[in-house]
Formats: structure tokens, sequence, C-alpha cells
DNA sequence: CAGTCGTCATCGCCATC
DNA sequence: ATGACGATGGCGATGACGACTG
């Protein structure tokens, strides 16, 4: 055993992994100042990392040890590429070991560098609880709690199972986006969550009258003020009272004195009520006054501005003095946010100004009172006007009308008992989100009064209502009624309060152990379990600093203040609540907790099994669709293979609960259509032949073959055995001589659907970005907004951020840290829920039987309560399994084909798949009229122009382009099997084109679509099921998870070649083949424009995808165009986005210009706002080109236009409404050169 | 006339297909 | 200098500008 700061490292057992043994003489690591030879270091690897040297020749490998407080990074020698292949294999992020090695400073930092000779594994003994009988956490805040805590779910879970604790609960600050990884980890470890999250709670039952009292306005009131030396009741003492008497609307009586504080009056409180210790020190104590006060005020209704302050200080000198003090009380700040409604502000001077009830002396008590007595009565007048006469009345009106969102929040625990609560809370929180935002979710007591069946409640931390009560020092009986609505009462560790003490609100420690004897104490009297929680924010105490990370990345001032809410275990609780006696101290650490746990069922947040929607007829209706267009297509007696596959695929569809998406797709394909935009098909669901009848997919999956449009005959022989129906050589019908249409792309059904329907997938389509609000409306309609949801999704903090925030942290600080332990930080600090937002098309679809609150809660996306949008409160991918999705995707193809039909006149689904000229593109740049450049050249490249698919979407790039090169296409089939083989990491560079390189297969042989993987897999003889399998694992591995090794045997027993097993290894994304399909098929319809319309073709395509085009730049002409292009790419890894951006834009302008198109200048009399439009051949550029103009300003400039020519630039600016920043940018480029400044001229032909 | 607030344009980052 | 999956859009921050307000 050997300790470093608080970390303890179990040395026993060491095992060697890396060179000879060694002694483990542990130095701590934050010692080593300076080059030592031979030290000993412990700790826990982290960030790392196996790099390639630069240069090439051998590998670099880096890392962290971190041991529990200072990292330092560890450098290998360079290696060759097995022996940094074993190192990688031995040693993990997470590992802890011990070393021996030298230290040495680093040449390029101020850091120390350790080179070891020996690494041996050994253990760190987690902080762990040893305790007999264990606590159960019921109060802890997973990374889910926006940007304030880091424990995952997972790490909360393993934790308390490893402690042995019975349960743990989730309890985020008002949503339970926690809930699907704890269920997960949960499931996982078997182990019981107790779901919940900590409210934003208003209570919306509250009345401004406290105690009895239900007269009538004229009976007599006391109305006061009091000064004090600060805000306190137990540091501060009064310093002045102020009160008047009114009756029947009248002053009838008036008391005022200065009160001795017997202590100084700090210079700020002197400030603001200009009362020094001088005009107080002959005045009477408080000893003297209060009953003099009291006596003032007899048995009326006493009235105050924020009345529990007053009050609160009368009460506690009372008690100091043994007077009994409970008079009823109005607060007038409450009854002001309730009659002055259109007033924001509700501090006294404020609410005076708005009766216009004059100057006074503010922050006087004896004026304050005067002057609140004025305002009390005009409220009253106001109030009487509404017929409302008396206490009891005014209390009653209240409760019915009162704004939650006006309310303060009190924080407050609700734990989900069962089924019931779970569901109940789903609800809450959805209200709270939808009803009750402001600033933050809101759950008013009366909606927790009809949905708290399920429901435990808990009265929370420091900012829960009891607790800032009891602070507050209101009335026994006040507190009392608060915590009696309670199913248990908190308490917390001293050091979670602290801020207090720091702040000054309390004078010491034992205060705040007061404010727990005092819970304690009313938990007896009413008979509420008292509980202790941790109120967890990270998992152990050295994570502190990453909470004071995040919290000075939001640039919170206190963000370094030390907060220790980490997860306590059962000893250290007992030692915090020892003041408390040791029974008692077990009761609420230990018993309580434990006695709560056993209330709560074990539930699951979503629930198991799978939900799809039901319409009725929707399985007869697609049905009947999809033979009577086979038919259609394929004639009366349908080819075997045909009809076979129509009735396998609509089996699977129907038994799986499908049939519903199908027809609701099919639906919204046809609204697009009707509102003037084709659908791009795109997705798994192309391999499916029941799509491409319902005519939700354009991608045909049957083999290659013929059919007659006009006769119907077909032929399914393709005895050329080509890969794709677009690549058979054109014939003419057999039967009647018409021109027979070919298609089929050769595709299985189970890439959709699996061979048992196991695969949950979605139905995609692509709609134009200017239809695709409209078709979300639009499915809401026909399955009904209560079941129709767009998917949100939850934005974290990531590497990039954190990165900033680490950075920003230290530097602020004036520290500096080494790669390796910001590496390690950021890694800590990463996956804290930020903010939410919308799945890019996602529709979830609720069956009618069942409700959304069954699955998941609601709300909008980043919570805003004026988005018209509703997403699902869970990420989809946790929903994945349980409900159906349609993915109404937003692209820019089906918009391009609206311009491009709108520019050339010439329909779209006309044109050929299989115009040679057009698969030129894919080789040579002649077939677009530029002479043919050396592919070899850099220049070339770097220009785009190799080959002729700028423009062409997924086929443009520098990357693509040279794959194209290299492997040179000639048909539909070689295309589809490029597409699949340039998407995706690892896919083609230092795989497929490796293999092709090494001679070991050609390209049709390498794995280039998902589908390809699973059939060679059954060719070989492997289990189609474990094919499937397979190609599912493979397809989305980003993370590169290793294939479990009976996938691997499995593969190797059938003699799968181990090229082919490394080559899926490597494999990061691969396309379906259907959606490869469907982009090819776009691609070659874009480029028949390229070819054939070329202006068309760029002013469609810039038109809907400018980013980064500048007409600065192009208006310069071809020259600028290129040297702006060469000048980013020598810098290219030091560009930004933006001038990357540009770069493809000058690309694709370059090419256009080559072309001898022009690019004619923006005209105020002829440019669009955001369309590049054809002009007698040429290209003119639109408004938005110019960078500075906004889509406003352009829409702007256009539309006032049509009125009457602009006759000036003041008219301009005027009529646009445009800021000068725009009129410059107009100005600089020439816009307004034929414009006169202002109306002048025109006057002067006047005369 | 300084301070505040809303709007617009743009950017970096992030999530997702 | 290298290598590189492509595309789409939402959210938060920032800065310039101008209207409004006390
Ligand atoms: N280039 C590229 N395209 C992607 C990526 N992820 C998805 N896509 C495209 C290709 C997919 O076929 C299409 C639809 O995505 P989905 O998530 O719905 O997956 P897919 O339909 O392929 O399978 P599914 O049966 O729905 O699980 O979007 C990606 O990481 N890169
Ligand atoms: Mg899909
Ligand atoms: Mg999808
Ligand atoms: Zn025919």
């Amino acid at each position: 055993m050997c300790t470093i700061g608080s970390a303890v490292f179990d040395i026993s057992a060491p095992e060697y992994i890396i060179g000879d043994p060694f002694e483990i003489e542990p130095q701590s690591i934050s010692s080593l100042r300076s080059a030592r030879k031979r030290v000993c270091i412990v700790g826990e690897v982290c960030s790392f990392k196996c790099e390639e040297a630069r240069g090439g020749g051998g590998m670099f490998i880096t890392f962290g040890i971190f041991d529990g407080n200072a990292t330092i990074e560890v450098r290998t020698r360079r290696l060759e590429a097995e022996d940094a292949q074993e190192i990688s294999d031995t040693i993990s992020n997470g590992m802890i070991v011990a070393a021996v090695g030298d230290v040495r400073p680093d040449k390029n930092s101020p850091d120390m560098l350790f080179y070891y000779s020996a690494i041996a594994k050994i253990k760190r003994l987690p902080r762990e609880d040893t305790a007999e009988e264990k606590r159960v956490e019921l109060h802890l805040h997973t990374n889910m709690s926006a940007m304030d805590a880091l424990i995952s779910p997972a790490d909360a879970v393993n934790t308390a199972k490893r402690w042995g604790h019975k349960a743990v609960a989730v309890t985020d600050h008002a949503n339970v986006q926690g809930f699907p990884e704890a269920m997960i980890a949960a499931e996982k470890a078997e182990m019981k969550v107790i779901y919940g999250l900590e409210a934003y709670f208003v209570n919306d039952s509250a009345s401004p009258l406290f105690g009895e009292w239900d007269r009538a306005f004229s009976d007599e009131v006391v109305v006061f003020d009091i000064e004090t030396t600060g805000l306190s009741v137990v540091t501060c003492k009064i310093t002045e009272i102020g009160a008047v008497k009114i009756r029947d609307g009248k002053v009838v009586d008036r008391y005022s004195t200065f009160v001795n504080p017997e202590c100084h009056i700090p210079e700020e409180i002197t400030e603001l009520t200009s009362i020094t210790d001088d005009m107080v020190k002959d005045a009477p104590t408080v000893r003297e006054v209060l009953p003099e006060f009291l006596a003032f005020v007899g048995d009326d209704l006493l009235v105050a501005h924020n009345a529990g302050f007053d009050t609160g200080f009368i009460r506690y000198v009372a008690k100091e003095q043994g007077i009994e003090f409970d008079s009823p009380y109005l607060d007038t700040v409450a009854l002001s946010r309730y009659v002055n409604t259109d007033l924001k502000v509700h501090k006294l001077d404020a609410v005076a100004k708005y009766f216009g009830l004059g100057d006074f002396n503010h922050h006087r008590a004896v004026d304050d009172a005067e002057m609140l007595g004025l305002i009390y009565l005009k409220m009253l007048e106001k109030l009487e006007k509404f017929g409302i006469e008396d206490y009891g009345r005014l209390v009653s009106e209240i409760h019915a009308n009162t704004d939650p969102l006006t309310l303060k929040t009190y924080h407050m625990i609700i734990l989900v008992k069962n089924l019931t609560g779970l569901k109940n809370l789903y609800k809450l929180v959805s209200l709270s989100y939808l009803k009750y935002y402001r600033r933050v979710p809101r759950i008013p007591k009366s909606e927790l009064d009809k949905l708290r069946e399920g429901l435990i409640i808990g009265s929370a931390c420091e900012a829960g209502e009891l607790f800032s009560a009891i602070v507050d020092n209101r009335s026994d009986s006040d507190i009392e009624d608060i915590a009696s609505y309670y199913d248990y009462l908190e308490i917390q560790p001293i050091g979670n309060n602290h801020f207090m003490v720091d702040e000054g609100r309390v004078p010491d420690e034992e205060a705040l152990r007061d404010y727990n004897r005092r819970i304690v104490a009313i938990g007896e009297k009413l008979g509420k379990p008292v509980v202790a929680t941790s109120d967890a924010h990270f998992l152990d105490p050295e994570d502190e600093i990453y909470r004071h990370i995040l919290l000075a990345g939001m640039k919170f001032k206190d963000a370094d203040k030390s907060c220790p809410i980490y997860f306590h275990t059962t000893d250290e609780m007992l030692r915090e609540f020892a003041y408390l006696g040791e029974k008692k101290a077990h009761e609420v650490v230990i018993d309580n907790p434990n006695a709560i746990n056993d209330m709560v069922e074990e539930v699951r947040p979503i629930p198991k099994g799978s939900f799809p929607p039901h319409l009725d007829g929707a399985e007869e209706e697609l049905t009947e669709k999809c033979w009577t267009r086979a038919h259609n297509m394929y004639g009366d007696e349908l080819p075997e293979i045909v009809s076979s596959r129509l009735e396998r695929e609509l089996g699977s569809i129907i038994k799986n609960g499908f049939a519903v998406l199908y027809v609701i797709a099919e639906k919204l394909v046809h609204f697009s259509e009707s509102q003037g935009y084709l659908v791009g098909s795109r997705g798994s669901v192309g391999s499916s032949f029941v799509a491409t009848m319902a005519g939700i997919s354009e991608v045909n999956p049957l083999p290659p073959h013929y059919y007659c449009p006009k006769c119907r005959y077909s032929d399914f022989s393709n005895p050329d055995k080509v890969g794709s129906g677009f690549d058979m050589p054109t014939r003419n019908c057999p039967v009647c001589g018409e021109k027979l249409a070919q298609d089929g792309q050769d595709i299985p059904f189970e890439t959709f659907l699996g061979f048992y329907g196991e695969k949950s997938p979605d139905i995609d389509l692509n709609f134009s970005g200017e239809v695709q609000g409209r078709v979300h409306k639009f499915t809401e309609e026909l399955f009904g907004s209560e079941n129709v949801f767009r998917a949100g999704t939850l934005g974290t903090l990531a590497d990039k951020t954190a990165y900033g925030f680490v950075a920003k942290y230290f530097e602020s600080k004036g520290e500096s840290v080494c790669r390796a332990e910001a590496d390690r930080i950021i890694s800590h600090c990463v996956g804290v829920k930020r903010t939410t937002g919308q799945h890019p098309g996602g529709i979830i679809v609720v069956p009618r039987e069942k409700e959304v609150y069954d699955f998941t809660p609601i709300q909008h996306p980043a919570d805003d309560p004026k988005s018209d949008i509703i997403t699902t409160h869970f990420a989809f991918s946790y929903l994945h399994d349980t409900i159906l999705k349609l993915d109404e995707l937003g692209h820019d193809i089906p918009t391009k084909y609206k311009f491009l039909e709108k520019y050339s006149g010439i329909s779209v689904m006309d044109v050929a798949m299989n115009d040679r000229t057009v698969y030129e593109l894919f080789a040579t740049t002649e077939s677009i009229g530029i002479p043919q450049m050396d592919v070899t050249d850099k220049e070339t490249k770097m220009l785009g122009l190799m080959i002729g698919t700028l423009g062409l979407p997924e086929m443009g790039t520098s990357f693509i382009q040279q794959v194209l090169v290299d492997a040179k296409p000639k048909n539909f089939a070689d295309l589809m099997q490029i597409s699949g083989l340039t998407h995706g990491t690892d896919v083609w560079l230092g795989n497929a084109q490796d293999l092709i390189k090494n001679g070991i297969c050609d390209i049709s042989h390498v794995v280039g679509t998902r589908d390809g993987i699973m059939l060679d897999l059954i060719r070989y003889g492997v289990d189609k099921n474990l094919s499937f399998k397979i190609m599912e694992m493979v397809r989305k591995n980003k993370k590169g998870k290793p294939i479990p090794e009976e996938m691997v045997a499995a593969m190797r027993e059938k003699e799968v070649p181990e090229w082919y097993i490394d080559s899926l290894r490597k494999i990061k994304y691969m396309f379906p083949k259907a959606h490869a399909a469907a982009y090819v098929m776009s691609a070659i319809r874009l480029g028949w424009y390229k070819v054939h319309q070329p202006v068309a073709f760029y002013c469609a395509i810039l038109t809907v995808a400018p980013e980064g085009f500048d007409a600065t730049v192009v208006a310069r002409g071809r020259r600028a165009v290129v040297d702006t292009m060469r000048d980013i790419n020598a810098r290219w890894n030091d560009a930004t986005q933006k001038e990357k951006d540009l770069f493809g834009a000058m690309q694709f302008a370059n090419e256009c210009m080559l072309r001898n198109i022009k690019f004619l200048p923006v005209s105020l009399e002829h440019s669009h706002a955001k369309e590049f439009l054809p002009e007698d051949g040429n290209i003119r550029m639109p408004f938005m080109s110019l960078p500075g103009v906004g889509e406003n300003a352009a829409l702007a400039i256009m539309n006032a236009r049509e009125d009457e020519p602009y006759f000036s630039v003041e008219d301009l600016q005027l009529r646009a409404k445009l800021n000068k920043s725009v009129i410059e940018i107009l100005r600089t480029n020439g816009v307004l050169d034929r414009l006169s400044e202002t109306a002048q001229i025109s006057m002067f032909d006047l005369f």
C-alpha cells in the first residue's frame, strides 16, 4: 500500500508488463520538477495516443500518468510498427501502473517528460463504502444536469453497486434525461435506480396573507417597515421601525423610532439608508422598543413590503425577549404582483412611482411606511373596483389567478414510486417545459397536487422551500405548514451550505448545523422522516476541479469556490452528522433513506418491447397499392421474381407493424409532390421493393431487368450479368417494339428489416428544405398531434468546447498544464448536457392506444417557450427499439431539381440514366467542353478538374475525385460501389485501396456496401442470420469496437479470408447499397444537366448551395478566383472553415468560367435576392452573394424594388430599411454606381 | 446621451442521417 | 506537409447596428 495525496495504491501484487521487475517506491509526480534518473511513479494511464512519427518511419506513443494529484507526460522513443502495436495492446487508458524511468525537461514546453524503462500493472483503491449497514443516496445529479454536474448515470449506478448500496437515485435539475443511461447501466449491473428529479417548484397556491385574517378591507391594519444593519436575521440588528395605522382608508395613527443596534452600521448600509451610527446611538434598544411597537400593533393585521423579512426580524427579537409574536401579516410585494400585473419590478419606489405618489425618502423606515400606507390604499381601491372587499375573498381570488411564471422557485425532490408516478412525472416535466417555463421549467403546486399519485416529495437543499423558510425565520406555524407538504425532509453536509457562511448570510458553521437540527426537530414533531443526502454533483472529492471548469466556462464569478458536493459513503455521512448524536445520525443516514427506498418499486423508464402504430386498413391499403402498381409495370401475369418478392416483403412488413409507416410515407411523398417538390430517396428502405411500388423510393431493388412501359413485357434474364439495370444495353420491346425501360439494382430486402424483423429501421425521405416544415405539420395532421413528435437531441460539452474551457480556466489562473493533463481533464468534462435541440428530421409516431408519456416527456427545443416545435425529451437513440420513426429529412437535391426545372424547362424525371456523355464526367472534363488536363499535375487536382464531377452531390470532393480517377468507373454499378467506398472512415484509405493496390482483389470484390458484407458471408457459408448480425455491427462502428470473437471464429470456420475479416474490422461506417443507388441516381441526373444545360446547372446549384460563394472575388475575374484558391490551398490546414467553403465555391466558379459562362455583377435592377439567375447565357449574381448582405437585407432590396425603381441611395436605404453597413457593401461593390446619393437632382429638375 | 434590448449576419461547434 | 466521408441544419456566442428609454 502506498499513498500519494489522498490516492491509495495497492502495490502488493504488481504485474510487470514492460521491462524488468523493479522496486516500487513512488515519488509524487508534482515533486518532479527537474531532470532525474530512475524515478518511480504510480498512477492512472490517460490520454493514450499512438501516432505515426512525422515524416514517416516509425511510431510515437505518448500518454499521461496521473497520480491523483498531478500528471506527467510519458513518451517513447521512435518505435517500429509492431512494437507500437504491442505497447498499444498492453497499455490502455484507465489502467493503473507503476513505472520507473528518467525525468527530462521538454524542449518545447516548460513541462517535464517521463521516459520509462519498465512498467507494472498495479491497483488503485477507490473510495469504498465499508460500513456494515449502508445508506442510500436520494439526491444525486448526473451529467444531465445542464453544465452543473459530472457523474455519468452509469458511474452513479456502478459506484452505488460497488459500495453495496441497495439503490441510488438520479435527480437532475428539472429534467429526466439521465434516466435512459441509468436504466441501461442498472440492467447491466442488476442494480436498482430510484428515478426522480430536482424540480423548480413554485407555490401557486401561496397567498400574500399569512395567518388567519378574513375581515373587511376597512378594518384596522398596521403598515410598517424596518431598517436593519443587513439581511441576515441572525447576524444583523434593527435600526429603525416606522409604522402607520390605517382604518377606513385613512391613516389614524403613527409610530416611528430609531433603534440602537448596539453595533456598528456597515458603510454600505448607511449609504443606502442614510442612517448613521450617530443617529441611533442615543436611541432606545430593541428591548425597549419591541414591546412598545407590539402594543401599537395590538391585534391588527401587519402589512409590509416583502413582509417575510420584516416579520422575520420582529419574530427573532421577540423570541429573544420571550415575547410571543404571531400576528397575521400581509406581504405587499406579493399583493402588488397580483394587483399590478402590468408592472415588472415591484420594489417599493417602483410601485410608488407607478401610482404617481411622488418622491419620498426611500430606505428610511418612517418614510417607507408612510408611502407603503398610501400604496396599500391604492391597491385596495383597485381591488374594490373588482368587487373584492375583504381579505378572505382576496386570498381565494389570488389562488385562482396567480401566474406560476412570476413566482419564486424552490428546489424540490420528486421521486418515482411506481409506474403511475413515472407517467405523472413525465407529465409534470412536460408541463414544466411547455407551459410553465420561464428561465427554468417550473412545477406549480396546483399541478403537482393533481399528479402526485405515485410520487414521493422531498424538501431538497438550501434552495428548497423549507430551508428557505427557516433561514428567513418564518413563523413556526408557517414552517410546519410548509414541511407538512413533503413526504420526507432533507438535510445535507455542512460543506454543501458553507457558501452561506462565506457570504455572511450566517455567522458560522454552527448556525448551519442549527438549521439541520431544526429540520430534524420539525421532522420529529410532524412525523416526517428526515434523510441525509449528498446532493452529489461529482463522484469523488478530487473531481471538484471539473465542476469548477464547467462553471468558469459559463463565466460564473464564484466558479472556483470550493463546494465539496461529492457522492458520500455511509461512514462519511455518519461522521458528517455525528453532531446529531449517534442514534439520530444512524436514523437520518441509514434507516430513513432505506425506508424511502423500500417504498419505491423498480420501474423501467422506457417500456420493454416495441410499439408500432396502428391505422385501420393500412395493411390492406399498402397491399392493394403494391399489387396494382406491380401489375401496371410488369403485366397481369407477374413474373415469379416480382410476385414472390412482393409476397415475402409484405408478409414481413405487416408482421412487424411497418405497414402504417409505409402508408404514411406514401402520403407524405404525395403531399410534397402536390406542393411542387420531388422527394429524394435515401436510406435502407430503398432495399424494399414494396417501397418502390408504394412510391416511397425510386430505387428498384430487383435484379437488373427490362420492362415495357407500353405492353408491360418484362425480361429478367440479364445475360451480360451486369450489376445494374441501367448498365444493360438499350433494347426495344420484342412484343410491341417500344423502347424498353431498364431498372433493378439487385438489393436484398433484409438490409432493411433483417431476416426475422429483428431490426428497427426507419423510413428515410429527403424533402426539399422549403417543404420540410410543412411535411412535418402534415404528418401531425395525418396521425394526430398527440401522437406525432419531432425527435429531440441533447447537446453536450464535447472535445473542442471542453478544450477551450480548460485552456481558459488555467490561463485565468495563470497556471499551465501539460497536454496529457489537459487531455485527461477534458475527457472528464466531456458529455455534460448543455442544451437540447431538434433531430434533423426524425418524427416519432406513438400508437393511438398509448400516450407519449408512456415513453418520454416532451418539450421545446432549447427549452425555448416561443418555439412551435415540440420534441421528445429523450434523445431518439434511446427510443430506437421502442417506437417507430419516420426520417423526414431536409436535403438540397429536391430543391436543386426544382430550380433545374425552373431554369431549363426540362423535367427531371425525363432524364435518362444511361447517357454516355454523363458517365464521362466521372472520367474526364471533355464532355463539359474543358480540354483534359494532366491528372497527375497537382494544379489540376487543386482546381478540381481532373474529372468533371464538381457540383455533383457527394461526387465532387477532392478525395472522391481522386478515387474516381484511380478506379475508372465505367457504369452505374461501378459508381454505386465507389459511392459506398468513399463514404465512411477507413473504408477506402488504408483498406480497400491497399487491397486493390496489392493485387489481393479488384474493386468489385472489396467491401463497398453493407449488403455486400452480408451476401459475401452467406456465400462463404456463414449462417445467414450471423452474416446479418456481422453486417449490422460493422456498418456503424464509429468507435472501432472489435468484432466479437465468436463472429470472427464463425467467419474463420467458413474460411472467410483473413484480409476480408481485417477489412471489416477497420470499417467505421458503411452505406447500404440502396442508399448508394439513390444518390448515384441523383448524381447522374444532375450530371445530365451539367453536360446538356450548363447555365441552368450552375445557377441551380449555386442558388441552393451558395456556401462560400463570394461575389467580390468572382467579380474580379477568373485570375482572382484561381489566385484565391492557390492561396487557401497553400495553407490548407491553417485555413478557416469559411475559407475552405470559399475554396470549394471557387473551384466551381472557375469551372463554370472555363466553360465561357460569365458571372454578371450584382445589379440593383437585375439581381435576385438569393437566386443566381440565367441571363443571356450568363449568370447574374444575387444580392446575397455579397458577404455581409444577409437574407433579410437581400429580400428587402428585391421586394421594395417591385413598387418602383430606386432613384437614390437615400431612397434605397429608406425603402429597403438597410443599415449603413449594407449600403457600404453595396457601394464598394459598385452596385450603387449609377445612383445619385440623395434626391437632390430630381428636386433640381423640378425648377 | 449612455445604457439596454432586439435584430441581423456570421462563426464555431455539435448531432445526426 | 500530410490526408480527407459528405451533407444538412440547430444552437449559442459575438459583434455591429439602430430603436427605445430613463
Ligand atoms: N455519408 C454518410 N451518410 C450517412 C451516414 N449515416 C447515415 N447516412 C445516410 C445513409 C443512410 O442509408 C441514410 C439513412 O440513415 P439511417 O440512419 O436511417 O440508416 P439506414 O437507413 O442506412 O439504416 P436503418 O435501416 O434505418 O437502420 O443516411 C454517415 O455517417 N455518413
Ligand atoms: Mg434508415
Ligand atoms: Mg434515418
Ligand atoms: Zn412492349
